[in-house]
RNA sequence: GGCGCUAUCGUCUAACGGUUAGGACGGAGCCCUCUCAAGGCUCAAAUACGGGUUCGAUUCCCGUUAGCGCUACCA
């Protein structure tokens, strides 16, 4: 029975590697019919707030993959207590009554630090006395010294691990305040939701070895583990917030107009591989490629900048998306990025204007850049300048619109009787069909570049192109 | 400092001893074309360094270097 958890801290924004790690849990369990289970892992009062909760679960729900099981830490205290507890019960694990503040300085850095003297073997006695007084303390796992021995365990990625219990530290279960720490808390709770494969970023790697000495002082047997590679900025640090700010949190590739299927797809790419050349996937096909073979070992760069926030490579996958959806759909989603963007549109409106655009942006947001000529009714001040054709001089761009002015008068509004006056109109003018384009598309568009001019024209409609090309002559005087 | 992990084009990656080291993004160029896109074709671009093992190393081993992680009564 597979069961897998995310357990996110509410401590921040949900960071786009934890969406990731989110996701390569959802892809496992789903792979093999397992469970996904969301675990908020907040038992740091101190750092928790309700606005990073918000954020998880907004990005999660962008993300759209669902979990079936929800746990809050916080509401299982008494679970974890008494798992350590019961660890100190089998003296596996000793109160350390040395006062906390007191740690850093006589903590030297490029030493190694074990255990604070005394109190590893302080005798039950006493340490029940200074207890019972009331005197604070931590309860520290006794982890075994002499002799030492090799903690192992296969990691589904990383291989075979192992490391020496003379290189791990008497580390923490419960604080003096009596909170588990999160070594106590993950581990009692991995343990009473069964959790089968824990899959998680490889900043735990080294953690692990702690969890295994719990977990078999606690007589539960360990679960499956699968570290996942960390990913860092290109300056080759961590991704946080403080150093490359909203590029590493999920809500902002929302509000970019990111799909969440691209989304997505883009985190699976990173660290991941599924060993053919298949980039753009489906989600039946990630699920059904992924396995922890597939991850890779080392760090992966996402690609930012100062100038494109966003890696080209998610940039891509996105309008590659956006150009195989469906017109209707891709209309729906458009439309609350216009309406924010404080133009006016309908439904009817958008079903016009997106096949025009649909191949020319690349995020949901570029709707306001490539097609804001549809939304207004008076355009934007441009350069006269624009109007003039190539190889051409004011003199031609007048001509060119102050024959369209007739022609589009009596045309039909339709895409191929547009071309097909519009074509012979530059006949008669004798010039080039690009010589005759230009200037109406920038009298009706108000830029050079624009979506393809016969279907702009049609979704414009005839009142407005003669207006807008009245008024490009006016300028031209 | 100690312990651990990692190292292929700018970036994401493939090649689990034998390949002209493959693909994708991005870049450059050409074609198509009413502009912009999209699409098609082409090009540039990598095995960190030094030792082994082997008939043969991107691949296995050791070392060096570099990066990252852990080293909290944070998670």
């Amino acid at each position: 029975m597979i069961r897998v958890r995310f357990a996110p801290s509410p401590t921040g924004f949900l960071h786009i590697g934890s969406a990731r790690t989110f996701i390569f849990n959802w892809l496992y369990a789903r792979r093999n019919g397992g469970t996904m289970i969301l675990r908020i892992d907040d038992t740091d009062i101190e750092r928790n707030t309700e606005a990073s909760l918000n954020s998880i679960y907004d990005g999660l729900r962008w993300l759209d993959l669902g979990w079936d099981e929800e746990y809050r830490q916080s509401e299982r205290l008494k679970l974890h207590q008494e798992m350590a507890q019961a660890i100190f019960e089998k003296d596996l694990a000793y109160r350390d009554f040395t006062p906390a503040q007191a740690d850093e300085g006589e903590r030297r850095a490029g030493e190694t630090w074990l255990f604070n003297p005394g109190m590893r073997d302080l005798s039950r006695e006493e340490s029940d006395r200074r207890a019972a007084a009331g005197e604070r303390f931590a309860l520290r796992y006794r982890v075994p010294r002499e002799p030492v021995r090799q903690i192992c365990f296969q990691d589904a990625v990383y291989g075979e691990q192992m490391k020496s219990t003379a290189d791990i530290e008497d580390f923490a279960l419960l604080r003096s305040d009596g909170m588990p720490t999160y070594h106590a808390a993950s581990c009692a709770d991995d343990a009473d939701l069964r959790i089968s494969h824990i899959v998680r970023g490889q900043d735990h790697l080294t953690n692990t070895f702690k969890h295994i000495l719990i977990f078999e002082a606690t007589g539960a047997a360990s679960p499956q583990f699968a570290h996942l590679p960390l990913l860092v900025a290109p300056d080759g640090t961590k991704l946080s917030k403080r150093r490359h700010g909203p590029v590493v949190s999920v809500t902002t590739y929302r509000d970019a107009g990111f799909l969440p299927h691209a989304f997505t797809n883009f985190l699976c790419l990173l660290g991941w591989s599924p060993k053919d050349d298949r980039e753009r996937m489906t989600r039946e096909e990630l699920t059904g490629a992924f396995s922890f073979e597939g991850v890779n070992r080392s760090n992966t760069t996402v690609n930012f900048t100062d100038e494109d926030p966003f890696d080209p490579k998610a940039v891509w996958l996105n309008a590659e998306n956006i150009r195989a959806m469906p017109v209707a759909e891709l209309a729906k989603q458009l439309l609350p990025f216009v309406c924010a963007a404080g133009f006016h549109a309908g439904d009817e409106k958008m079903l016009q204007v997106t096949p025009l655009i649909q191949e020319r942006i690349k995020l949901l947001r570029d709707v306001i850049t490539a097609a804001d000529f549809f939304f207004v009714d008076e355009l934007p001040p441009y350069d006269a300048a624009e109007l003039i054709p190539q190889k051409g001089d004011r003199a031609m761009a007048r001509m060119v619109l102050e024959k369209a002015l007739p022609v589009l008068g009596a045309a039909e509004f339709s895409h191929d009787a547009l071309e097909a006056a519009l074509r012979q109109a530059s006949d008669e003018l004798k010039i080039k069909a690009g010589q005759m384009f230009q200037p109406i598309r920038v009298a009706v568009c108000g830029r050079k570049n624009a979506p393809p001019l016969f279907g702009t024209l049609e979704a414009l409609g005839k009142e407005t192109c003669l207006r807008r090309i009245q008024k490009a002559i006016e300028t031209l005087q």
